[in-house]
DNA sequence: ATCGCGTAGTTGCAAATGCAACGATATGCT
DNA sequence: AGCATATCGTTGCATTTGCAACTACGCGAT
């Protein structure tokens, strides 16, 4: 038991250790190339994948795991570079469509080449396929919790 | 081969969020609790953890995966609230020792029932005894092999 | 219609971050 | 010794974040 909670809180000092180190070196891979930050690249590919490729504020907040504040301003980062617009909503008058425009689909296609061979050197490379599956689904289960209650 | 990129693709999606979601709760219970946030406790671990509980300026950023002038004012903040010193190396007038004061290990104590409390009931509580070996397993070989090279 | 309450998104302000430039010291080479 | 180069840590400045207040609208009850 006692073995048990090492395990788990070793567990999770790594898990912030890795996040830290990796997330650096992959900003750091972007910022030299030119590109955007990751932050950016969320935002894209979730409204990319997203029905029409719109999605309303507060869910997008929701998805990327930003606070709405945030997302207001990170949104009119975005705006500014033309990679996506506001729309207003039909039927809400408070709230705002986000839409990916054709300049935001290229630049996600842009960055993804990069991001994807820094994810494959920094994390796919050093992990198994089983330790991948693990991972994903232990989390997974954290996060649906999480998001559920506290 | 694609299946195990889509897996190992996805762990790291979900690694990212299980990181923003978790943390984030972790730093509300810390902020209502009216303790310090993560960042602080990191440091006061590591020197609490080092020979003497104290640490150069560069190990300790390094440990703690921050950047030299992050740490700077992160160390002021500290040195602020009295939990820490600077004390002129013997050997090396460049740098400081960060000294972890009384105050700092009684403020370490505090913090860390609440936040090995939000370990517990959002990651520990989640996942099994194996699934924890693997992450710190996994993770740590990621991290190792980005320490050392890209 | 109006009142009251909840939600959508924005904004001001203070604090934290990242980056490049800097002063000071150490180290290696000649 | 003298000079070039690298490291230690700090600082200035611009950007980003976080929190609390705020406006505008929706929604249910009266």
């Amino acid at each position: 038991m006692t073995k048990d909670h090492d395990l788990k809180g070793h567990a999770w000092a790594v898990l912030l250790t890795a996040h830290a180190t990796l997330v650096e070196r992959i900003e750091t891979a972007l910022a030299e190339a030119g590109l955007p930050p990751l932050g950016w690249y969320d935002v894209l590919w979730e409204l990319e994948k997203a029905e029409g490729g719109r999605l309303r504020m507060h869910e997008l907040a929701r998805r990327i795991v930003l606070s709405r504040s945030n997302l207001t301003r990170l949104a009119d980062r975005l705006e500014d570079a033309k990679l996506m617009e506001r729309e207003d909503t039909p039927h809400d008058r408070r709230g705002y469509d986000c839409v990916i425009t054709r300049a935001g689909l290229a630049m996600r296609k842009k960055i993804w080449p990069l991001y994807k061979a820094e994810i494959e050197s920094l994390f796919s490379r050093h992990i198994t396929v089983q330790e991948a599956r693990t991972i994903g689904d232990a989390l997974a289960r954290a996060v649906k919790a999480a998001g559920g209650e506290g």
